[in-house]
DNA sequence: CGAATAGTGTCTATAAGACACTATATA
DNA sequence: TATATAGTGTCTTATAGACACTATTCG
């Protein structure tokens, strides 16, 4: 067995590196988007990976917390749907030694990520599958877009990649862009969304174009709602 | 900033306790129970609680098998339904000092149980609220049931808690049970069933009552599969 | 007024739930 | 033959998707 190691805190084991990753997806350019960043330190200084960085145990209450620190300081974020994805470890994934990483799923509209310098929006499907990312953040960043997809099906969670306020016909676009799907049925569509409430027309207020003006609406509450079935 | 610390792999920081829970459901007496077992060791020497320990760097190639070793160690228990659940952390969760816990749920017919000595069958329910579990555990058996249930909608985890083989009736039975309703339709649920292709009839058996014999069922595949809808 | 999108209402195809009906065992 | 459960088939009802129709703006 290892020998005491550590803390001093009386248990025997060697600790494995403990991290948090961020998967940061937001819309730019019509486009689905997840925010890397240039590394400043060892490992892979130089290359582009996920907000991430170590749990800080004198400065971090908890998990959450160290990813709301991580994404203040990394992305200058300081809103934004944040969900815990899932953990990720191995002797294999981080050239240190044994780690894990619990990663974090955000979803923010594009707004929120001005002003952090160094960071880059990528596609998450060449992110994941053809650029290189290191340790195994391809795969976090796939995770991350499933959990994303799924819950897209049946929750309001798109509606945190749009900045308020928004048409109807807008937020479908959003779904019709994360599901990859064609031609969302908008009459079927506004329905849904309505009637789950988690959406509220902005007092009076209008868009223009050549053609008969939309409402503008915004989230009612902070959190994701869900549907009974499927969009 | 925190001193130099534990593994001189040249990090900074210094690490949090990392561990694994693992909430065992099984099906006992015709309820639903949860496996705790008696703890041998400080924190909490001889309160019930969740199988679990330290992650082992040197002998655990990930968390999964830090899982998959805490339930061979601890419950004797080689076969099942295993999947993360969620990490839980904190400042407070351990008076050892800040920690995290990978949680894992194991869905197990009550056969892989036996021969687990200071095992002890509890209801999920009275374990998390009227009793009181160290550390948050009562949290993470709720977190559990919470997973249990909600998959229990839509997929066949359920099959994961009887002995096979079985029969579509006891199979309903088992989906009342874990989902708290009253009467679900024979005829519809054994069309569900079917229809996903995840259990099969064992050959030509059947079994015997004061009635027409019931087919036996057996899963078909080590994974579970999910329905279009709900049950 | 034509074109384009917003928004509402309705029709229909489908599927889930209820349940009728048949099958097969024991007592 | 009565009864109890297994298993199949059908009818009804709820609903999602398609789409028709109205509304409202600009050029």
């Amino acid at each position: 067995m290892t020998p005491p190691r550590g803390t001093g805190a009386g248990d025997r084991f060697e600790r494995p590196i403990a991290t948090v990753d961020v998967v940061v997806f937001t819309l730019d350019g019509g486009e689905l988007r997840v925010a890397l960043y240039e590394r400043r330190s060892e490992p892979f200084v130089g290359s582009l990976a996920l907000p991430g960085g170590y749990v800080h145990v004198d400065a971090d209450a908890d998990l959450d917390g160290a990813a709301r620190r991580v994404l203040r300081d990394k992305a200058d974020l300081r809103w934004g749907h944040l969900e815990q994805l899932a953990t990720f470890s191995g002797v294999e994934r981080d050239p240190r030694g044994w780690s894990l990483s619990a990663a974090y799923l955000a979803v923010v509209p594009v707004a929120e990520l001005v002003g952090a310098p160094n960071l880059h929006l990528v596609s998450p499907t060449s992110s994941s599958a053809g650029r290189r990312l290191p340790f195994d953040h391809g795969a976090i960043v796939a995770a991350g877009l499933d959990r994303l997809r799924s819950k897209s099906v049946y929750s309001t969670l798109p509606t945190f990649l749009v900045e308020s306020p928004f048409t109807i016909a807008e937020l479908r676009d959003v779904y019709q862009l994360v599901l990859g799907v064609d031609r969302l049925d908008l009459a079927g569509f506004r329905k849904k969304i309505l009637d789950v409430g988690a959406v509220e027309p902005v007092a009076g207020e209008l868009r223009t174009g050549a053609h008969r003006p939309a409402q503008l609406y915004r989230r009612t509450i902070g959190d994701v709602a869900v549907f009974d079935r499927t969009i």
